[in-house]
DNA sequence: ATGAAGGCCTGAGGGC
DNA sequence: TGCCCTCAGGCCTTCA
């Protein structure tokens, strides 16, 4: 599923087909993905024009011009495709390469007032919608934007005091941090050689500090690659992304460490797989 | 009140 | 070819 990096690619993607744009058609072909769709959403958005795409943690935000505003979340395996009016023009089959998802699974599609098709598809449907009225609180308890000012060494470090669980479980925790999947988390703790291992509570706060940013790091380098392209991530327009290309442990059970050379290490933790190096990560 | 495990779904890939 | 098993980027719920 798509980390922060990915559902920020996403969101680059749609940002110029939805954002002051009108709605004209939506169709929901099942009823529920994780969860049911929002009461009235059919009514609540055909017609409203979209005035922001933003984005917090892994969740999508797009905002009408009531104030409601539709929030979605990819789960493992959700996908967004564009499909343009013009590109719909071309000889059939001409320019056709396979569909990158099977049409069984395509859960919810946006027609705008432009022509274009946005079709959500989630086969393994751990996706979902929500949608909020403009007063509603969207996410409470969820943690800091990695990417923000609202997160720092300090501010990790004291949000990780207490905490009996690793600090690789910690990470995956959105309340503590928002945002970090399971390839990231393994990435920034070896890029700041903590052991996946070692107690949240025993990150001091020299170790927090390298790892918020080695966390930045990461995720910043991550989104300039266009996310992460494993089975099921796609860009809005079917590309993928490069940057599993510079994974330094994720996925590199027994391959060579970038550094010392040992070989890749898979644990496995709160029933994830962890991949480090047991001698450049304390 | 924490933290770990189970479960939700489908699909891909490996071993036989 | 096909079957069966394991595993997967998340996270909510249940259990210890």
């Amino acid at each position: 599923m798509p980390e922060l990096p990915e559902v920020e690619t996403v969101r680059r993607g749609l940002q110029p087909h939805l954002e002051g744009v009108r709605l004209t058609r939506i169709a929901l072909n099942r009823a529920d993905l994780r969860f049911p769709f929002p009461d009235r959403m059919i009514e609540r958005l055909t017609g409203r024009t979209i005035v922001s795409l933003t984005r917090r943690a892994k969740f999508l935000v797009a905002e009408t011009d009531t104030g409601e505003r539709l929030v979605m979340h990819l789960g493992m395996s959700g996908r967004f495709s564009i499909h343009e009016a013009a590109s719909d023009a071309k000889t059939p089959g001409e320019f056709a390469h396979a569909r990158l998802t099977d049409p069984r699974h395509d859960h919810v599609e946006f027609e705008t007032e432009a022509g274009t098709r946005i079709v959500f598809n989630d086969p393994r449907r751990f996706g979902y919608m929500q949608m909020f009225a403009p007063d509603d609180e969207m996410f409470p308890g969820l943690g800091p934007e990695p990417l923000s000012n609202a997160f720092s060494g300090a501010v990790l470090h004291e949000r990780l005091q207490g905490r009996k669980s690793p600090i690789k479980t910690a990470l995956l925790d959105q309340s503590v941090v928002a945002g970090l999947g399971n390839i990231y988390v393994c990435e920034a703790l070896f890029d700041s050689g903590i052991s996946p291992k070692r107690l949240a509570a025993n990150v001091g706060r020299a170790r927090a500090d390298r790892l918020v940013v080695a966390i930045r790091d990461v995720l910043a380098a991550a989104i300039a690659a266009g996310g992460s392209t494993l089975k099921d991530y796609a860009n809005a327009e079917g590309g993928l992304g490069y940057f599993q290309h510079s994974f330094k442990v994720y996925g590199r059970e027994g391959a060579p460490c970038v550094s010392c050379g040992k070989p890749v290490a898979r644990i496995v933790q709160s029933g994830r797989s962890t991949f480090l190096c047991s001698s450049c990560q304390r």
